[in-house]
DNA sequence: CTCATTTTTGAGAGTTCTCTCATTTATGGA
DNA sequence: TCCATAAATGAGAGAACTCTCAAAAATGAG
């Protein structure tokens, strides 16, 4: 699933422009992973792709810009990914303990990503935006079924994209955790109307591999 | 309660070394509000103050020496007032409920505190462990008093210091709402334990004011 | 292979801060 | 009030980046 260069792989065919244009995103997801989104600079950006300073800005305008761009890669990525293990998967319930776990897993293993997600919550709404609508249609779903008694709006979506990252962060620091994994999914299902002993039971009756 | 110069006000008779002290301290979190902990400057700062850039290094040592004064003291300040209006509540529940809503009015009302708390919490170990240990206080009394159900460390006050964060943060872009403010109550109490119902009517009953 | 076109290059101009220090100004105890 | 001491000042050296552009190199269609 996932790898260093996850975009550039894929570009072996593309021409020079679409070429140098990937190896500038996958450099980015790298360097925000080493220093964070704030310290990320345009220079470590080019360097750490092998590239000189001045080739940056024929791709991009400015470093929003290729944030932007990269983060909603990996989002994007995440997401792929995470709809496709859920095929089959019909339950709100099992659907929000999968997808949890596996993106929180993905973020941590991947540490690139995590650090590009955690960074595009803070950081670009729009991007934001996007993760909170993933979140939102599994929950939309639970209420469909009657198994979740929420009200979802914006707010709400902010608690549980709380919850969420603030597992990843720790995770990041710390090393990855199956038990803090487990937990955040047990809390997002306590803020979805569950109680302590059905938030634990579902999560180990869901939870992948 | 609070003001716009709440160091420098209580500064009157002291020396003027003090006096200049607080006087950056105060304009610090006025930057802080205006700009957020990542972009305040050095020069904002004296700026703001009235004072030289220079002056500056008479004080502090760098950036990061002022904003951990400037959020200890304010973080000291909110549990001050906090803790004084909990000082004859002895339930847990109602303890919870009660700092959790005083804590979020004070930083969205006084928008300044808020944007230096959310700023610590991100940047500041030192302060986000102070602030996380406040917060344990009344959860290890609602176990003591049997009325909370979770296993307290670490990872469980990271989780309810996020959700805090989250409503503070929202309710500073979007303006003071106090049902945000019971609804981030009832999350909390959600992850301790409760279930909605239990939540919502231990809200409605210890709600100050 | 050729060569018009596209892309890369990297030196450097411009910007924005931080931090220093010789000098000026203010403070407050006697 | 006086004046030794403490504090404030602000110009400028230096560091760290961003962004530009004329020149050099690479690309890929024919």
């Amino acid at each position: 699933m996932s790898s260093q260069a996850l975009f550039r792989d894929r570009s072996k065919g593309l021409p020079k422009r679409d070429r140098t244009r990937l190896a500038l995103i996958d450099s980015t997801v790298e360097v925000i992973a080493q220093k964070g989104m704030d310290l990320a600079k345009i220079s470590d950006i080019t360097e750490h792709a092998g590239l000189a300073n001045g080739t940056f800005y024929n791709h991009f305008a400015d470093k929003d810009e290729i944030l932007t761009e990269a983060a909603q890669r990996i989002a994007v990525e995440m997401a792929r990914e995470i709809d496709n293990e859920m095929r089959t998967v019909d339950s709100a319930v099992a659907r929000m303990v999968t997808a949890t776990t596996r993106a929180i897993r993905m973020a941590v293993s991947e540490s690139a990503w995590g650090a590009v997600i955690i960074g595009a919550l803070q950081h670009l709404p729009s991007v934001r935006g996007d993760i909170l609508q993933f979140l939102k249609a599994d929950l939309q779903r639970g209420i469909d079924q009657d198994l979740f008694d929420i009200e979802l709006d914006e707010f709400f979506l902010d608690q549980i994209a709380s919850l969420l990252a603030a597992s990843i962060r720790t995770q990041i620091d710390t090393g990855p955790d199956p038990v803090k994994t487990a937990r955040t999914c047990e809390n997002i299902l306590r803020l979805c109307g569950f109680t302590r002993a059905k938030a634990q039971k579902a999560v180990a009756a869901h939870t992948p591999e």
